[in-house]
DNA sequence: GTGAAAGCGCTAACAG
DNA sequence: CTGTTAGCGCTTTCAC
């Protein structure tokens, strides 16, 4: 028989009300009476009843987590500061993937909804079937994106300055005189991508220069793309002679395919991811890349809903981090820039 | 106001049982009942609360997972493996990192417990102070171990041959003739350490050699030490012409190491990994490593989990799933050995 | 300081 | 096929 407020009640005579009061530390017990039933509980190995308790009090301290996709380690990153910042808070998470899936995504939700999640954090699928707004409208918990933002809510997103990101970077490839870069972009319909897409026009626009389409690909994130849009160009002649990537896995399947293919980075081509994953010092040579704030990214997004769950009046507001770009071996020395090596 | 049966119950007429009851696909109940009651129960957008159901079932759908380190893509992968059989299954996932740290594992078990989950798949920090095996003897779920195992609680193990991975690294490198093998091992206090270790001195003593402390080394398995480990090597002096690695994390540290020495790989050096990352055969050159089968692994844990929450009597047996050395441009091309070139 | 009573929303057991 | 009753283990409210 397991051991719950009634045996302990039962076994020291006491009401399940005291019980359940010394229990939970609450106030005006006596000292006595709260020592005789702490060790009580200890001797009977009392495990409290989380959903017992919940379906009273109204309260999980559970809070769902929706990863677009476990595989990448950017998100994994994120994750890793949601767990901590939740820690600390007294928060368990449950967590999901919707591999990039907007239905399965609201189909997490839904399934998190029924297990009285106290609010989300998702990094939300890209799409288009545009019923994410009304979707989320809609939930009666708070709910915070991370690094992503979906149209007409924006304030509900934790971002780290997508536009001025990739400006940087391709206002510093300009600045070197490169004409030819090969942009190798995001996925169309995810906001990252729409935000670095304009920043690399702003780039070309304050040089007076037009982007060539040719040039420009859009992928969706993975190394083997990578690999392979680098190799395809190579194969085409399409000539260039820098390499900027949406994220960190897609240079280093660039890398991989600059290396096969005798071409010398930083010397022939200069080479910039974008993420700064915790890989991106360790490759050969070390990527140059936008450092985001990842780990950072997800502490923040849950300390928000958090405060957003204790306060639920509170109005939303968008956040946003800043990212920097972080010179390695994949360009070439530049003194204007600030350069950090690493490792 | 929130609708629950009770809202429905009302609104159509049945009893909250018959609403319980069609929304549960119960049998017998009429199908104009069933439909009637299915329209009200859309029409007010009702959520079915978990809580209160899991409060009555005794039953959760929830499992806990706990991973020795977030930060670590090899949990990753088993992760994902994990969250797919989960997912097929209908469960969800209560998640929490260890850090590596035994007392936080129990912590985070007892944590799960009170939230009633119907069983554990968790990859067991390493540490010496054998209270995991009483502590787990005496919890009330399924539990299994993915990836390692703990003394005394074999059985409740998935596996991957560590012993033999490592072997026939060793037994390849001693074959080609390396004498001076410089070995990056794991941390003390974890099976996989302790197996490897174990196959690597089989293989030295089938080759009738006595294996050289000072080229053995244990690191706790990330990048850094890696690099640090192999440049100290070099500083030091310390002779070698292969390297074998306890992780392809270790292993791209000293692969960076390498390249930073103008240590030519696999010409001067060989280097083999283990685990078989999605970014290995991006690294320069494309690691050799023993292909852990990480996704099947928590494919597996979940799947036998699900069959011991089913049946509670049923007797716990170690898996042993099988792992393979898979050649990459890390080590000199050797025809004895199948080669599986990639990408 | 402590206890009695009610009830969170649901499912199980039994009736008919 | 449907309804009634009880109760999962806890917290809340009110009483004294």
């Amino acid at each position: 028989m397991r051991t719950t407020l009634k045996t302990i009640a039962k076994a020291t005579g006491f009401s399940i009300n005291t019980v359940s009061r010394v229990l939970r530390n609450d106030t005006r017990i006596s000292a006595e009476t709260s020592s005789i039933i702490s060790r009580k509980a200890e001797e009977l190995g009392y495990i409290p009843n989380a959903i017992a308790s919940s379906l009273r009090s109204l309260r999980t301290y559970t809070i769902g987590v929706i990863s677009a996709d476990f595989s990448n380690p950017f998100f994994s990153e994120v994750i890793g500061g949601i767990e901590e910042k939740a820690h600390e808070a007294g928060y368990q998470m449950l967590i999901g993937n919707s591999g990039e899936d907007e239905e399965k995504e609201r189909h997490l939700v839904r399934l998190f909804l029924s297990r009285k999640v106290d609010g989300f954090v998702v990094m939300p699928a890209y799409g288009k079937d545009n019923r994410h707004f009304d979707f989320y409208s809609s939930i009666p918990v708070p709910y915070i994106f991370a690094g992503r933002y979906i149209n007409g809510q924006k304030s509900h997103s934790i971002l780290h300055n997508d536009e001025d990101g990739e400006e940087s970077v391709f206002d510093y490839l300009l600045r070197r005189g490169h004409r030819n870069i090969l942009y190798l972009s995001g996925p169309e319909g995810i906001s990252n991508t729409h935000d670095r897409d304009k920043g690399m026009q702003k780039a070309y626009s304050s040089h007076s220069i037009q982007p060539d389409n040719k040039y420009i690909f859009h992928l969706s994130g993975n190394m083997e793309e990578g690999y392979q849009k680098t190799n395809q160009a190579i194969t085409q002649n399409l000539e260039f002679t820098a390499v900027v990537c949406f994220n960190d896995l897609i240079a280093m399947g660039a890398l991989k395919s600059l290396a096969e293919n005798n071409l010398s980075v930083p010397g022939d081509v200069e080479v910039i991811g974008y993420d700064n994953l915790k890989i991106s010092p360790f490759m050969e040579p070390g990527l140059t890349t936008v450092d985001v704030p990842k780990h950072k990214l997800g502490y923040e997004a849950m300390d928000v809903l958090d405060q957003h769950i204790s306060n639920p009046e509170m109005a939303y507001e968008t956040n946003n981090l800043t990212s920097k770009l972080l010179f390695r071996g994949s360009t070439v020395d530049d003194d204007q820039q600030e350069r950090i090596r690493q490792p």
